[in-house]
Order: structure tokens, then sequence, then C-alpha cells
DNA sequence: ACTATAAAGGTATTAGAGTACCTAAATAGA
DNA sequence: TCTATTTAGGTACTCTAATACCTTTATAGT
């Protein structure tokens, strides 16, 4: 149990377009990519659905099909990744998911958002080429 | 979409403790307790039942029944209740939850477990009292 | 053209958090 | 002592992320 944690997805994601940089201009199938991982194929199916229709890597079908990284997808960052699998991301809202509070001061000041914009900060400064 | 969380449960456990502590040494109940923070009392009833056996607060049943806050527990720290309701916390475990990865070195390198020892530092160096 | 391969995408199952409901046990007050 | 109230605790339902399965579509190689 970590008190700072990220979804399955994100990993697969993240560790997913690292491996088609540095494989680079290879095409790198699912079956892959899941092995290399040690992840569930369906679900990196599911994931690359997404990073296709965001333009972030294009996909061929068939045999010896796969993923390959956009020409531009190396300038990506951990954090447009994050967006893409999980949605926007709220920088400043109450870490109880709450739109509402029955206390009139957050209990945690504004320490947590700070710390929150510190992880938000080193996502959006981290590049899929920082690890070409 | 936060990309620091912390549950419900949680939530109900710290403010309920807080608010048992400002009304000192009145006995408060579920149901009122529900109401103040907008929670769910079903809920809330199952967090204070972690709560009573982990000693932090006593519970009174029948009329007027409800629970107070034990002598020692304005000292209790919110890292304390956190690991009472979600159970114990990993400081410097993976942020994907993966025992093994299959990259040499973690791609977020040490920053992220850096962030999160300053969340558990901001936990544990918060308590009950601190809101008199 | 045919066939095997691999992604697309719809549907269904699983696991866990949160929620709701119900009965039993305790207790204050009449 | 009786009654109403409130917690204890078991069970079951709901919702979502993750996972799995299956059919369709595209494509490389023969």
């Amino acid at each position: 149990m970590s008190l700072i944690n990220f979804s399955e997805g994100f990993f697969i994601a993240v560790h997913s377009l690292i491996l088609l940089e540095k494989h680079k201009p290879e095409r790198l199938s699912a079956k892959f990519l899941a092995q290399e991982l040690h992840s569930s194929q369906a679900h990196l199916s599911k994931v690359f659905q997404k990073l296709t229709k965001a333009g972030v890597v294009t996909s061929v079908r068939g045999p010896a099909g796969g993923f390959v990284l956009n020409k531009d997808s190396e300038e990506i960052t951990f954090l447009d990744i994050y967006e893409i699998v999980e949605g926007r991301v709220n920088i400043s809202g109450c870490v109880f998911g709450k739109s509402y509070c029955a206390f009139t001061t957050c209990i945690f000041g504004n320490e947590l958002n700070k710390l929150t914009k510190e992880v938000y900060d080193k996502l959006n400064s981290t590049k899929i080429s920082d690890f070409r």
C-alpha cells in the first residue's frame, strides 16, 4: 500500500513507449510488449487503442504487424501519456475527491497540493526521449 | 483525477476524530457524524468498528450512545489512522505496486519515492490534537 | 487468391471499495 | 422491567478498473 500510486494502465503505456523508442524503428507487437513487461496482453491492447487514437503510435495489422512510435512522440511527456490513459489531471483538487467539504479549512493546509504539484512537474518534465 | 488521492474511508476517519476532539468530552453518534461529514452512515459505522478495535475510540451502545476519543488518542497521528483504515504503508515500494520490474533502473529514479516520503512525513507529523 | 497473423473493438468476468440492509446485543430512560 | 435507541457485525448489492474472451478487419507472405 503506497501513498502515491499509479495504475497498471499507465505502467503499460510508459514502459511500452520507452521500449518502442529504444527499438526504433522496429515494429513491436502487443504480444512481445506484454511478455517483455510481464503484463496482460489484453490490457496492453486496450491501452494501445487509446495511444493509437491519440496519435502517439501508429498500428499495423496482420503478420509482422504491431506498433511504432510516431515522429514527434519522443517529445511527448509522461503527463501527456497519463492524461491519455487516465483522463485529465486536476492539480488543485481535494485529495479525497470532494467538491464540497464540511470543514471550513482543509486539514492538510496546502501542503498536499504542493506535493501534488511536484509530482505533476515531474511527470511534465520527463519525456520518452529521455530514455533513448 | 488527482495524482495523490486518499479513500473515502480515510476521509471519514480523520474528519470524525477531529470532530470528536473538538466536541470533547461529548459522545457523538454515527448518525450525527455522517450527517456532519455528508458521508454514508453505513460506511462510517464500518470505519468506526476498526477505530474501536484499534482502541482509538470507545463505543457505547443504546440511546445517547456513540463514540468518544480515548485518553491518549489526541496524540495519534494521521499516519496511525491511515494504517488502521487502509493497512500498513510501504514507503519505498514501486508506485505501480510491482515487486519485480522488467526494467533494470526505475524510470522515475528515486524522485517519486522522495515525494512519497514527504507525504508520509506530513501524515506522520500531523496529530488530532493539532485541531483542538 | 489464400492463409496465417495481428490489431480493433465489443462483450463478459473478476476483484475490491463503497454502500445498503438486516438482525443481534447493549443501554438509557420511563 | 419494558421500550426505544444505537453500535456490532454479517451479508449482499453496486460501481469501476482490470482482465479475459471472441469476432471482425487488415495485411504480409506464399
